[in-house]
DNA sequence: TTGTAGGCGTTATCAA
DNA sequence: TTGATAACGCCTACAA
């Protein structure tokens, strides 16, 4: 009939043909866990490798309920935190059999059409890692059974489950950190402003700053925009007079920003950090520990925050509501740099 | 029969049952350029609207000749270029109504796996940017009728196209710029000492330095493993005696291996750039140009790579044989740092 | 344990 | 321009 131009592809009757089976047979042995007699299995695998089959994973995933596909959403591959994440994501999916669908989203723009391309394809579920939703597609995928899985944000919607680090606690410990070492004017460098990332992050400072409060702390927040030359442009504005004064400390509530803050200030102003001025970034990113920036920060868990996510993919898989979102929250890690003055030295440094 | 616990995903047979039209219909519908007349097309697309239907991608892959998505295999996302380039194809691929499947590869592994996996999602082309491939396994993709495209790296089988910058060109351009620098005692950090992208970018900086022979050069070469931390520690080795005597320059064959040895070479000796020593990368990448860097390099044209690959599968799936293997390699531009001493200053400071 | 046969949701051919 | 109908390649009751 030569319907399309295509493929000789070979299918599982032919395999079946050639070993004496039915086509069943065949499926059964590319089935794990299937019942199927040992010799038929592997007379039935000897045929396909003598003829190069392999099953036609379309086919299945039509045929069956899944397609062991994951579309994964990022946001912003120039923050290295998300590339990071994918990467774990990839890594992960793949040693278990599954495989993943990326999209990019680019800044600013919702992830729905990136959420409808996933639905049309089946996927078994769809992490999203930024980018907001619109409340219709949430439904459209509860309609169609898939599951959203958020992944380092999270929502109003209570019923969307979101895997994230301790974004309050971890803005907390290094209020704690930055107040302990004497910082009383500090400059905060926020990220996306309607973000629930960035506001967690800078609410959890405020308050680890403001409850220590024997000495007043006077704090200025400026947006950076997440990114790397946002956070130059807003330091350059900032500090665009002629003989700025500087603030004590900068809490840049994530890495990129951090370091964009401390290439614009070096260039400009050839400042020294910690001696002339502290900063802390937020996320734990590779380039914060480049040997120029050795960046005091939160490092987030990528690897045990990607884990989870599967880990809820899995029990949404058996049971559709005893996830508890709570467990959702994981905490990051203090990674003392050399950009915060060290607290024994407080005492002396303080003029 | 309640085969599945499955969506109640809503079919084309059912919105042709609302428009009250026939389910073929309803397909042309949702086709683009289909010989379709405007009212019926409206009504079909009203009562989809209405049921929040959208069409079954997998059901389509498999009745038609092409899912319309494209394995990209990544070796190494620790090497930002590769990242970007990810980036690039699923942003271009994503904006020509395409999908990506990513997949990576552990280093030093081959990519085997990743192929089939792909070919079994009948998937319309691979990409590789990185790791071997075997003889098998390229002729299975032909005999599925899979195009194979590699990005940033060549093969010896000819027949495989691939899409690379001019490296042995650009290794030249940076051997030109260092000889005229003054230097004349270098140290090469290569790659992966297998793959052609290294070799290349070597060769064209030994031809151009050896060329200029009028006064020789002495050149040293040590393995880099094509990472920051490879190439931190190469030079650890290499300058670990007491009193070491460094070379005029260092030549990495990338970037992300520059960048680890200016860290090395600053954090334990101290050393500036290029006063001390000259340093010369390859690739362009962001982290190059931060501020402690300023890398003199060549920059890959990345977007015109991807989209050159992604021209080539188009035509690939227009005619099969006259792609011409030679109109695949661009050229770099030469990116002008601040690790290299100025030529104008060569007279001048070189005692 | 194996084979038979219907169905998964489209696309594409063909006739009307 | 439209509608019937046969693929597409596999999975999975069900019967043997």
């Amino acid at each position: 009939m030569a319907r399309k131009r295509q493929s000789q592809r070979v299918t599982s009757y032919e395999v079946a043909k050639l070993a004496g089976v039915s086509q069943a047979t065949v499926s059964r042995a590319f089935t794990a866990g299937a019942q199927i007699a040992k010799d038929k299995k592997d007379r039935v695998l000897a045929a396909a490798k003598q003829l190069n089959y392999y099953p036609n994973s379309i086919a299945s995933s039509l045929a069956s309920a899944s397609t062991n596909i994951i579309a994964v959403i990022v946001g912003n591959l120039d923050n290295p935190f998300y590339v990071e994440s994918l990467h774990a994501f990839i890594t992960h999916l793949q040693a278990s059999g599954k495989h993943v669908l990326s999209f990019t989203i680019s800044q600013g723009k919702a992830c729905d059409d990136a959420v409808l391309e996933a639905l049309k394809y089946n996927v078994d579920a769809i992490i999203v890692t930024s980018a907001p939703l619109s409340n219709d597609l949430v439904s459209m995928t509860k309609g169609a059974g898939i599951p959203i899985l958020l992944f380092n944000r999270s929502s109003d919607d209570p019923t969307l489950l979101s895997v994230r680090c301790d974004n309050f606690g971890g803005g907390q410990e290094l209020g704690k950190v930055i107040y302990d070492a004497g910082a009383r004017k500090v400059l905060i460098l926020r990220g996306d402003p309607q973000g629930s990332t960035s506001r967690d992050r800078v609410a959890g400072f405020r308050l680890a700053v403001q409850d220590k409060a024997i000495e007043a702390v006077r704090i200025e927040e400026i947006d950076g925009n997440s990114s790397y030359d946002g956070a130059r442009d807003a330091i350059r504005e900032r500090f665009k007079g002629p003989n700025p004064t500087f603030p004590d400390a900068i809490y840049a509530v994530n890495d990129i920003m951090a370091i964009g803050c401390i290439d614009e200030l070096r260039e400009r102003f050839d400042l020294k950090f910690p001696e002339d001025i502290m900063i802390v970034g937020f996320d734990g990113i590779r380039e914060g520990q480049l040997q120029p920036y050795k960046l005091t920060t939160i490092r987030q868990p990528i690897n045990a925050m990607v884990l989870k996510t599967l880990e809820l993919l899995a029990a949404i898989g058996d049971e559709e509501d005893t996830v508890k979102a709570d467990s959702c929250v994981i905490p990051g890690r203090f990674f003392e740099g050399s950009t915060v003055t060290q607290m024994e030295q407080v005492g002396t440094k303080i003029p």
